[in-house]
RNA sequence: GGAGUCGUAGUUCAGUUGGUUAGAACGCCAGCCUGUCACGUUGGAGGUCGCGGGUUCGAGUCCCGUCGGCUCCGCCA
């Protein structure tokens, strides 16, 4: 093949082309989405990044094929010879197929009654009179488009062709939107004197936070690089080197297992500040958000959001990321519990906790959103529910379920407790009704903000287990019954979280958010206490950090500090995470040596850009809005990620692989 | 590391109690067709039922193992 293109230059996009251009000579490229063949009249719409514009070739206006032209022998299609001729031609505009790449010149003309109210492009097509064909294509191993996405074909055979599956308007739009975001941000922190830095991939592994990728040295043999699970030192770095505010897009990289929401590489928003302290932060995390909400999504968010400590979002939500699209808020049965002789209400160390699904007689009408429908609460889906809380710890679930016809037991009986009927008791079902016996049931009842048609489900055990299985099971039912309004997004600052995690294992405190978050002014003389009285020691949990969420929706978009800023308070920490001053120097000395010449008070947060998008693009999965995810076993189906090394190469890194047997 | 779930034509799926030659739709190939846009129509090709083993006269179907996709727990900001 000679020079492709000829002379041909590409006028237009596939999605550009109106009313206005009607009489204009246009050239489109782009690729054969569909052909749809008449013989004498061939319709092809043709579709590039922008959109579809469909093409007419026609013998009595298309005269001109250019270039080779290919030939179809036993399915194998050929280039043959150069032919111009114009009833010959419009045969060949025939032998298109699917994902061919061509260019057409022609008239753009009016459709008139022909229109087709789903194009963009649809009051116009273009009457070709020349066709180049760029290059053909093999029949793709899936449809690009089917109807409804639950036809796609299966994911893995879309993620090995990963090129193909990105052909899709709605990857197409996805990854735009992203580039989007991306721009936005910076838009967002230049305009405000934020300067850009490139921290190194190549860094030092620390045993702290997630595993690392780990890449040999060839130079210093027996030596191992780290990938940077965040630039999180080197943006402090930054500060104590006077740049007072930095920003980075940065790629980090974490070898731990993968969820729907998180893979082993991705990119976040990496920013810190000298000078700030929380309120400054959140100002930022605000101000970013609504810039690129805005900038990318037409979605406007409230000027200040929501505040709330971490201790108030497990208590009302059971969850430090609370979804607010939705009620359905945890309600606190424990001290009614403690009243009654049941085993797991008595055992102190047992909260008990619960959520009230609101019923409503009129199902037809019930507003989206608000309120449930109990009728589809049955025996299985209570079952299910059940299974579902055991995931998460939970030893059961119970249910209190009152019928609609308690409304008028309970308002004949205003005390019911002690005087409804056994006969009217029926208005009341529960898991627990053989165990405890209506009268208690009542009690618990009244605890709740349960009205007649209610559904009250129940767990009681550990905090940490109940707030786990009921804050997920909120969400778990809010999904099922279709509670959540798509169209809102709730914002939220879950603020004050603890310093430090305790690992029941080891009974040991680790860092909750990194080893160089700032505790709480008024927690201060908690933290010293407890990290020199040995007794003390598990004051450590109480300990409030100046650290800081960003929630939408129920994904944590970005997470930030406060940072130490001396170096006496520093060494503190070290010490409460049980780590010598010796190991602390080995790993962080260069930046403890930093702390000490003149480190400004600083702080910061970082945001996942991946989640931010899933949340602008309305998707739940991570895959969709990255170009070339990796698997959930951490593999790339494209390219065969992680592959095997050559001895060779692996020899001059001084490295021998041990493989199980 | 653990749990759930799925795996049948290129794709999406159906496949009865274990029983003849494993079906449908879309896609693909060939023919016809001048206004389609999910074109229509006629005909055709296309299968290691993920893989391995077992039970059985007989396995897509039952059992065991294994591999892979997805989701969740653990793990992970």
């Amino acid at each position: 093949m000679l020079d492709v293109l000829g002379s041909l230059e590409r006028t237009h996009t596939c999605g550009e082309l109106r009313e206005s251009e009607v009489g204009s000579q246009v050239v489109l490229m782009g690729w054969v989405a569909k052909k749809r063949d008449f013989g004498e009249l061939v319709f092809v719409d043709l579709r590039d990044r922008d959109g579809i514009t469909q093409v007419v070739f026609k013998s009595d206006n298309f005269v001109v094929v250019h270039d080779e032209l290919p030939t179809n022998e036993g399915g194998q299609i050929t280039f043959m010879g150069e032919v111009v001729d114009s009833s010959e031609a419009l045969n060949k505009a025939r032998f298109l197929r699917r994902e061919f790449v061509i260019a057409i010149k022609g008239e753009v003309v009016n459709r008139g009654d022909k229109k087709n109210e789903d194009l963009d492009t649809g009051e116009i097509e273009v009457h070709a009179d020349e066709l180049l064909i760029l290059n053909t294509s093999r029949v793709l191993p899936f449809q690009l488009e089917v109807a409804g996405s639950e036809n796609l074909a299966a994911e893995d055979t879309r993620l090995k062709y990963r090129y193909l599956d990105l052909r899709r308007p709605q990857l197409q739009h996805n990854i735009r939107m992203r580039a989007k975001a991306v721009r936005a941000i910076r838009e967002y922190f230049d305009e405000r004197g934020f300067i850009e830095i490139e921290t190194p991939i190549l860094l030092k592994s620390t045993p702290e936070g997630a595993r690392d990728f780990i890449v040999p040295s060839r130079i210093h043999t027996g030596k191992f690089f780290a990938l940077p699970q965040s630039p999180q030192i080197l943006k402090q770095l930054t500060m104590i080197s006077g740049f007072d505010k930095y920003y980075q897009i940065a790629r980090c990289f974490r070898d731990e297992d993968l969820r729907a929401d998180r893979q082993p590489e991705f990119t976040q928003l990496d920013m810190e500040m000298s000078f700030a302290n929380q309120e400054t932060a959140y100002r930022e995390i605000e101000g970013m958000f609504n810039h690129v909400f805005e900038k990318v999504g037409g979605i406007e968010l409230p000027a200040e959001w929501p505040r709330m400590t971490y201790a108030e979002a497990m208590r009302r939500f059971g969850s430090d990321k609370p979804d607010l699209r939705f009620e359905m808020e945890l309600g606190d049965l424990t001290d009614t519990a403690r009243t009654i002789e049941f085993a797991p209400f008595q055992a102190t160390e047992n909260v008990v906790k619960c959520i009230v699904l609101k019923g409503v007689k009129d199902i037809e009408n019930r507003k989206v959103g608000e309120i449930i429908n109990i009728h589809d609460i049955s025996r299985k889906s209570l079952d299910d529910l059940e299974e579902f809380v055991k995931r998460y710890g939970a030893k059961g679930l119970a249910n209190i379920r009152i019928g609609f016809e308690a409304e008028s037991v309970f308002s004949e009986w205003p005390d019911p407790a002690d005087d409804i009927p056994e006969e009217k008791q029926g208005v009341v079902k529960s898991s627990l009704m053989k165990a405890l016996g209506f009268n208690k049931l009542y009690r618990l009842i009244n605890a709740t903000n349960a009205t007649p048609g209610d559904v009250i489900l129940i767990v009681a055990g550990r905090k940490s287990v109940v707030a786990a299985a009921l804050g997920a099971l909120r969400v778990e039912i809010a999904k099922r019954e279709n509670l959540i309004d798509r169209s809102a997004y709730k914002p939220l600052i879950v603020t004050e979280f603890p310093m430090f995690e305790h690992d029941e294992v080891t009974d040991r405190y680790t860092a909750a958010h990194h080893p160089f978050t700032s505790p709480m002014d008024e927690d201060l003389e908690k933290f010293t206490t407890a990290v020199n009285d040995e007794s003390q020691h598990h004051l450590l949990g109480e300990v409030r950090a100046k650290a800081y969420d960003a929630v939408i929706n129920g994904y944590e978009c970005a997470g930030g500090s406060i940072r130490i800023h001396q170096k006496d308070v520093q060494a503190l920490n070290f010490k409460a995470l049980g780590m010598s001053l010796e190991s602390a120097r080995t790993q962080f000395g260069f930046f403890l040596d930093a702390l000490e010449f003149g480190t400004p008070p600083h702080g910061g947060f970082a945001a996942g850009i991946e989640r931010t998008c899933m949340i602008l693009c309305g998707t739940e999965n991570i895959r969709d809005v990255m170009a070339f995810p990796k698997t959930a076993s951490a593999q790339d189906l494209m390219m065969d990620s992680p592959g095997e090394v050559d001895h060779a190469q692996l020899q001059e890194l001084g490295i021998d692989t041990i493989l199980d047997a």
